[in-house]
DNA sequence: ATCTTGACCTAAT
DNA sequence: CATTAGGCCAAGA
């Protein structure tokens, strides 16, 4: 058994496959969702590695404020936008619009956390 | 082993 | 409104 990750990890990539089409969600409820609400850098540090991994739609996870925060990471200037442009959703400004309607919560949609 | 940085969030000043 | 500080855990130098 090898175990490259942290569970902490495997937590975060489980939940960001989950994320519906055309929906969005924050690394701070996902880090809720987990059970450490305060551990959101980790939400993104897992997304950074996930760049190595498949399935893992990192572009559906933004910041609290809607903002694509982890833009920057991905190929190109806006691959990020054009990927949530391609959902259906709709960004301006690097910023979701309507991003409550688009927002989804692990929380709410998941069952209580489990493993 | 220590120190710094990081795709964050919240609260305080 | 801008800035600081605290918290969480991991990876790189």
């Amino acid at each position: 058994m090898k175990k490259v990750e942290r569970n902490f990890f495997e937590d975060v990539y489980k939940i960001v496959k989950k994320i519906p089409f055309g929906r969005v969600t924050s690394y701070g409820s996902i880090a809720k969702y987990i059970g450490s609400p305060q551990s959101s850098r980790m939400v993104g540090w897992a997304m950074n590695a996930s760049h190595k991994i498949q399935d893992i739609p990192a572009h559906r996870v933004v910041n609290k404020a809607g903002l694509l925060s982890g833009k920057h990471h991905f190929e190109g200037t806006n691959l990020m936008q054009q990927l949530l442009e391609s959902e259906g959703i709709e960004i301006n400004k690097n910023q979701i619009v309507d991003f409550s309607s688009v927002f989804w919560n692990p929380s709410i949609d998941l069952p209580p956390f489990k493993n």
